[in-house]
DNA sequence: CATATTTCAGCCGAACTGATATCT
DNA sequence: CAGATATCAGTTTGGCTGAAATAT
């Protein structure tokens, strides 16, 4: 059968990049397994950026403070991150990762990095690259805070 | 505050696509407005490909045939399409897309060019259809069905 | 009978809104 | 008191699964 895209559709970028985002994450959601993609989001951020409270978590990750909540509670209860009141003000939590915290991280991060291969499977290592540094460069036009080192 | 993403995450093609895809649909959406991208995305294939049945349709925008069914039902409770059943297989429904529905889709269009302005505001002309064609190139060595014309 | 198409009911992850409790 | 933080309840949307109804 011919299920091919509709011309219409495919010759819209904003279109091809729903598409292209959508295996991007739904290959990236298979490759982690057990934790979800919000969940190694936030080890992630935590390994970058060390202990930090939930609010600036969240507005790092682009994720509503109610939602960080309940990644935290998963993480929490496999002991891959600590939550304590921060003692300088204690309307805060300070969120750290844990040593296994670390390892689940890095462990993720080779499984993220297998699923990357195949989605970017077609591309050469140059095309890669070009493809990263002009989606990058797209992504902070919209979002200023999504500055990358350079 | 500083809120940047974590450059943990920020290294990685597949999050980086996975943003601005994310970006490209809210920003397609809120410039649709009333109708949602799903619609406007069947009415570009009955516009592209004629009058067809609702797996075919499925298959082409891949979208699960039970999501179709109430996007058909929005559009045609609005008279942006009709659907029949095939006389040829009674087991089909025939979807067309209505003069009405020629004129939505118009419109919707010259929405979602101006949504896709902004997506794209900070890059060059030749950087967009880069960006275009590496993404293109990604989806269909992910999806073979995605080819486009060259 | 088996198969194909459409439809319906329901689940889940992601993203959001509004309200509340706690604390400064 | 106002403002900030975390939490909880509920909604919306997109994408899926499984089963039923209709037809070949």
């Amino acid at each position: 059968m011919d299920d091919r895209l509709p011309p219409r559709l495919l010759a819209r970028p904003a279109y091809v990049l729903s598409l292209l985002g959508r295996n991007a994450r739904a290959g990236s959601v298979a490759a982690v397994g057990d934790l979800r993609l919000g969940h190694v989001a936030v080890l992630a951020a935590l390994e970058d950026f060390g202990p930090q409270a939930q609010r600036t978590l969240g507005a790092r990750l682009r994720q509503d403070p109610s939602d960080v909540v309940g990644l935290l509670d998963d993480l929490q209860a496999r002991g891959l991150i600590t939550r304590e009141r921060d003692p300088e003000d204690r309307r805060r939590h300070r969120v750290a990762i844990t040593a296994s915290g670390r390892r689940a991280l890095k462990a993720a991060e080779r499984r993220l990095d297998r699923a990357e291969s195949e989605l970017l499977g077609s591309l050469s290592a140059s095309e890669r690259a070009t493809l990263h540094r002009l989606a990058a460069k797209a992504l902070a036009g919209v979002d200023p805070r999504a500055q990358g080192a350079g």
